[in-house]
DNA sequence: GTAAAAACTTACTATTGAGTAACTTTTCAG
DNA sequence: CTGAAAAGTTACTCAATAGTAAGTTTTTAC
């Protein structure tokens, strides 16, 4: 008796596959498992939320008991930090991507706006946008406000570049960093109830939105497509 | 002994005075002394986030014990309820009060923004904006998401007049409303830690963010002075 | 002055849920 | 086959806290 946590969990919803057979063989893997827990873990507190979520609620997602979550993870605390920086994780490869390219800044930036949209859109998108520092312990709290602190800077730095470049519209580069990361953070509030286009679809969108603007713009001819 | 409710507090912070009497005479009128146990409530939110706050902190924090707070309120959840409507309560009126304006839509969708961006940078703001609706019973949850359908359909209904006089540029009016929605909602978690300008400021940073777009404008006179 | 209503108190109950101790089963190296 | 390590289990502890019961003080209507 006692099956052990579905293998299949692991490869089974979205996300590329995984290399199949990678650390040692069978599903006997430590480090395997443990991901598929901090995987429930996120489902769960973006199905009810961080303080309703009992760990015994994830146990029983997977199917064991409690202490066999707390085999793999050392609290829940840091079960929500592991999903909080997952999803920051995936928005900081969207930024180093960019590092090197040769396009325009503004290209850069909309390259970073849809890794970020699809990020927030994954199932961590809750986990990071939600969860609350106070959650967390002040060692780990500092650490996730560092790497926010990074993104923010990341994007702030490319509105600048593309200002001087002249391929973005010289604004306030503090405000509209906050808002673009306030409009794409939010989108982890409606988009798991209500999907109506796939991640890529709605980066683009965002991406349009932000370059757009509500001014109109129709009597300067070719500005919708700039150069870079 | 048992000194009650300091009146002081209702008009202590921020917020224009409130008249000092108005319905009867004397401090000891039941829905006044409500009024402050719910914003003593937001603080509190507002400081240690709904879950970690106990109804022994806020009664701490007023200098009652707990009973007396269930004496004003019916549950934690309804404390929580009047937050989260009291910051609601403050954009819906934005809304209202440019139902018979003669400006433009863009304007007017503006001045939303303007109340928009005060409320979510009030004492209610984090409330409004964090509270989770899993931590609301179904009864208050639909009330709830039923204010926030109306400030939705509000702000898309000003993009499309906007789009249909000429004052706003064509756009998809929901994702547009989304990322504005979002991007407005998303002060509430970094205005109360970090204050650097007032909330009327920021109302105007937001709406000249909204207005210009990353895409560059610079070689289309006129464009910032667009008519309406 | 006095009795009833309003406003508060102390001292509980009852539940929930994080985390652990101690024991059992499974897997696998040799 | 076998014993030790890995993976799980049952059955707890213990603290926090939402909410209540029952009694006390304060205010005010008359």
């Amino acid at each position: 008796m006692a099956r052990p946590i579905p293998p299949a969990a692991t490869a089974q919803d979205g996300e590329r596959a995984r290399p199949a057979s990678w650390p040692s063989r069978r599903h006997r893997n430590h480090s395997l498992k443990r991901e598929v827990v901090v995987r429930a873990a996120a489902r769960a507190f973006n199905a009810k939320g961080f303080h309703n979520t009992s760990l015994d609620d994830i146990a029983a997602a997977l199917g064991v008991s409690k202490p066999t979550v707390y085999y793999y993870v050392e609290s829940k605390e840091q079960l929500l930090f592991e999903c909080f920086q997952a999803g920051l994780e995936l928005i900081r490869e969207g930024l180093r991507s960019v590092e090197q390219s040769p396009l325009s800044a503004r290209e850069r930036l909309n390259e970073v706006v849809r890794h970020y949209a699809k990020a927030v859109a994954s199932e961590f998108g809750w986990c990071m946008v939600r969860a609350e520092d106070q959650d967390l312990g002040p060692e780990l709290s500092r650490h996730i406000k560092a790497m926010k602190a990074e993104i923010d800077r990341g994007m702030r730095r490319l509105l600048e570049q593309g200002i001087t470049e002249g391929s973005i519209e010289p604004c306030d580069t503090k405000m509209t960093a906050f808002a673009m990361a306030g409009a794409l953070n939010w989108i982890a509030h409606w988009y798991r109830e209500n999907q109506p286009m796939t991640a890529a679809q709605l980066a683009d969108k965002f991406v349009s939105v932000f370059e757009t603007g509500l001014l109109p713009r129709a009597s300067c001819p070719g500005s919708a497509a700039q150069p870079g």
